[in-house]
DNA sequence: CCAAGTTGTCTATGATACTAGACAACTTGA
DNA sequence: TCAAGTTGTCTAGTATCATAGACAACTTGG
């Protein structure tokens, strides 16, 4: 590597380094409580400066992701939540079954206006009024993901007070009689998280999210409500579970 | 923004910027052929020098995805794949019914061995020997993803020679006598691209790639190839279709 | 044609990123 | 105890990042 490759990227070559770590970390080359190669070495196999390795490791130190030890080395303390994307999606069970509490936090309910998508999307005409709640969620107080909700503030009055004292979409649609609901498609991209997130999920600038987009139906395939949510990328792991 | 949030995440400011537009473009706020805010508005909405916003907008630019036109303005020119992830998952059938040509091309074909967790994907004995095959998949001559696959070398003898020439999993596998197969269960999550894959995906350094790891079994539920592949987040989105 | 608004280019300055080399402080194993 | 290997700290030089201001070149609409 070298600053050419910085100069066209935009990004750090101490991010790049640090990258690199974290994948290998995440790809099971180094596992929690290994001790990672030199910080000679790891300059030598990224070509970079040792300072430029180092300041990765300190990057990845203050992230909780790898701890320093004078003389030692440096070793690795870290793992991702497995979130499996099904027909039927709670965040609540998932973190539980990680053996982790979950948590819901509103940030803030407000009044909104269906666009044209978001009405194809919730079967209402465009201009319907809306509730959007922006929500996050938490596994074992780390924030995992940031989500925008809509809901049709025709069919759900007041779903911004509910969902603030529930603190979840499951018991929100409960407190309006729905009983059970269904994951309909669920579209998956990432991006860079923007700095309004990166403050909200703890994350640091730079970082890699995953956007997914999804609305969940009543058993009669009626739509519910539609999300746009935020994963911060190194936390969690999509499953996708098939036939 | 200002230079300590750089500092601080790795991320110069001017991609910062960047991702924000594209991000903009993804979402819809800018759709194809709209014509971008001034630079000295996007230069005040990030609060940040007016040059800044034009080396976002330059970068922008080299990529295709935006236009500058002297005394007139900025527009945008993009799309993404929509990528399907479903029991049955063709990249050709997938492409093909975006409206664009499939490609395939052979990166490398090497002998391998089998690590404990490949091993288990494959349902074979760790040291079991392996085709690894790295690959790259296009449509339309822009790189999609690459992907690594792993086949027993007992099951497919001469596997890499069979993919150089048909240049397709499926026909590879029809060669073989396998005559439909299935995935199993899907692990997707984000990264940075290393050097070696922007350099094959024809992608900037710091940029977001989707994360694929993948097992194909055939009717009866044997594992046949296990493949872990990386795709231009900017290039494609997938969907999973539930119920 | 003209004025307002746009992108393009230039100079200049301070802060940050990366490299390079040297040495200190500490841990580990022989 | 000692040598080898590790992380921690310091100085210095070059390239890039970001800001600031000014003006040129061009497009658009009145």
């Amino acid at each position: 590597m070298s600053m050419q490759d910085t100069a066209s990227s935009g990004v750090a070559l101490w991010r790049l380094v640090a990258d690199g770590i974290e994948r290998g970390i995440a790809d099971g080359r180094f596992a929690a409580g290994d001790k990672l190669p030199g910080e000679v070495e790891i300059a030598e196999t990224y070509r970079v400066n040792r300072h430029t390795v180092r300041r990765a490791l300190a990057a990845l130190a203050e992230r909780g992701i790898v701890r320093a030890e004078r003389g030692s080395g440096t070793y690795v303390e870290a793992q991702r939540l497995a979130y499996p994307l099904r027909s039927r999606t709670r965040f609540s069970e998932i973190v539980g079954a990680d053996g982790r509490e979950p948590h819901g936090r509103l940030i803030e309910a407000s009044d909104d206006v269906a666009t044209r998508e978001l009405a194809r999307e919730l079967g209402l005409k465009a201009g319907a009024p809306l509730v959007r709640i922006e929500a996050m969620r938490l596994a074992d107080r780390t924030p995992i993901c940031i989500s925008t909700t809509w809901l049709s503030a025709e069919l759900f009055p007041d779903a911004g007070a509910v969902f603030a004292a529930t603190r979840s979409m499951t018991k929100l649609l409960e407190h309006y009689g729905v009983r059970d609901y269904r994951r309909g498609a669920t579209r998956i991209t990432a991006g860079i998280v923007d700095a309004t997130d990166a403050a909200r999920l703890d994350l640091a600038l730079g970082r890699p999210i995953l956007v997914v987009d999804a609305t969940d139906h009543d058993l009669d395939g009626k739509p519910l409500v539609t999300k746009h949510s935020r994963f911060a990328a190194e936390r969690v792991e999509f499953l996708v579970e098939n036939g």
